[in-house]
DNA sequence: ACCTGAACACCGTTCAAGT
DNA sequence: ACCTGAACACCGTTCAAGT
């Protein structure tokens, strides 16, 4: 097709940049957002990145809304690497450590791009890999035993927790996030008794769990298995 | 202190507008969103919705991140309204349908604003209303027989979930949003053979439970049960 | 077919000026 | 003390033009 095998003439400068294809594109995006969130993914900093004028990126992406959904797709790329592929095995009566562990797999994605959660959240169509992704967690369910109507209740249940995030509610950022001290205890304690209380003994009892500092990974794991055998006795009940 | 008691002069025309405060300026500002959602909360749409300029928003917020944060100082307040305040009653050892209709009531100030969920996420900064909310329901916990250990794990399972509501992923906008239909599910049915198979069950057993058109509300209990059933579980291993 | 420059209609915010 | 107009530095996106 291209004139590919065609030594370039002396005079013609070999292209010095890789033509931009979609993928290029994406992965551009992806590390742009890596080092600078969210809000330094814009089309003219993208453009700019790789060498290009912001316009020639329309060529590849319909616009901003489709390439942030092309991130996605690259984010659900990467969980289906790291859960080495989406096959349901069938036939597994034991779904909960499965799918446990898939769901921690997805959450090391998330650790990888913390502005991931955020972004998902604000796509309001579902991509197609997602949907693959959440008819092979469906699967473990209902290999597992689940009924199509309380697997159906799983789904709901579980949302984001599928992807390995969860809302976590201000979370401090770097700026601002200090352990609360004796002062402060002592300030808070007058409008707010009992978060001064349970402060004053967490933090006590560990270093590592004060407001600004809990160990995020320790809480998800205690909500996610809640959710799990909440699900799990339902299961049973079924068999019964 | 102003001359309020005298009454204007013929050519004194009376202000038509009342002067511009923090409690007008929030006010307004809930109200085009409840309208336009948060797209349509522009400082300079704002600032025509109240007949001035975008620049004399200025003197009452510092900027539109203070806006938005005082815009969630209403919600909470309205959240203490449908509650009826934030007291906590002591030695009230049966704190599962306390909590259970503090969540649904502050649920119902969600669905009132739609777009409130999204915009809390989206605070970094703790908004003072919303600690007191929050201290309010750690005291639940506590005078129901928590540890303050255990209230704290607490605090982070239920996190969004205090204010009613949770992340719902890619919930179909009016636009996009058919129930799935025969042709649509032979389709699925390839390559999402799971889903396809949850979706003709459910669907066929009640028509207002597709995929587009779940019952959110019922979805938002069971999960809200299984986890105070969790929590309650936990809280009864500390007494034996 | 792919990329470009200029332009358009928006943002939040600053600043000097008005009353 | 409060409000204003013009301006600045950004956005995403359209369009006609280049090669």
């Amino acid at each position: 097709m291209s004139p590919v095998a065609i030594a370039p003439a002396p005079d013609e400068q070999p292209p010095v940049r890789a033509p931009l294809t979609r993928e290029r594109v994406l992965r551009a995006a992806t590390a742009l957002a890596d080092t600078g969130g969210i809000p330094a993914l814009t089309m003219r900093n993208l453009a700019q990145s790789l060498g290009v004028e912001a316009m020639s990126l329309y060529h590849h992406v319909a616009n901003k809304e489709a390439l942030l959904d092309g991130v996605v797709e690259m984010l659900v790329a990467e969980v289906e690497d790291e859960i080495g592929g989406f096959t349901v095995e069938s036939g597994v009566a034991d779904w909960m450590p499965v799918m446990r562990g898939r769901v921690l797999a997805a959450r090391r994605v998330m650790l990888r791009h913390r502005w991931a959660p955020t972004l998902i959240e604000t796509r309001t169509n579902m991509p197609a890999a997602l949907l693959r992704y959440f008819d092979s967690m469906l699967g473990i369910l209902i290999e597992g035993g689940f009924s199509n109507d309380l697997a159906h209740h799983a789904m709901h249940a579980m949302g984001s927790r599928f992807l390995g995030f969860d809302q976590e509610l201000f979370k401090p950022n770097a700026a601002g996030s200090e352990s609360p001290n004796a002062a402060m205890l002592v300030d808070l304690a007058a409008h707010l008794p009992y978060l001064a209380a349970m402060l004053a003994e967490v933090a006590h009892d560990d270093p590592d769990t004060t407001l600004g500092w809990c160990n995020d990974q320790a809480e998800f794991e205690f909500m996610l298995d809640i959710l799990l055998e909440g699900l799990e006795r339902r299961r049973a009940r079924l068999a019964s």
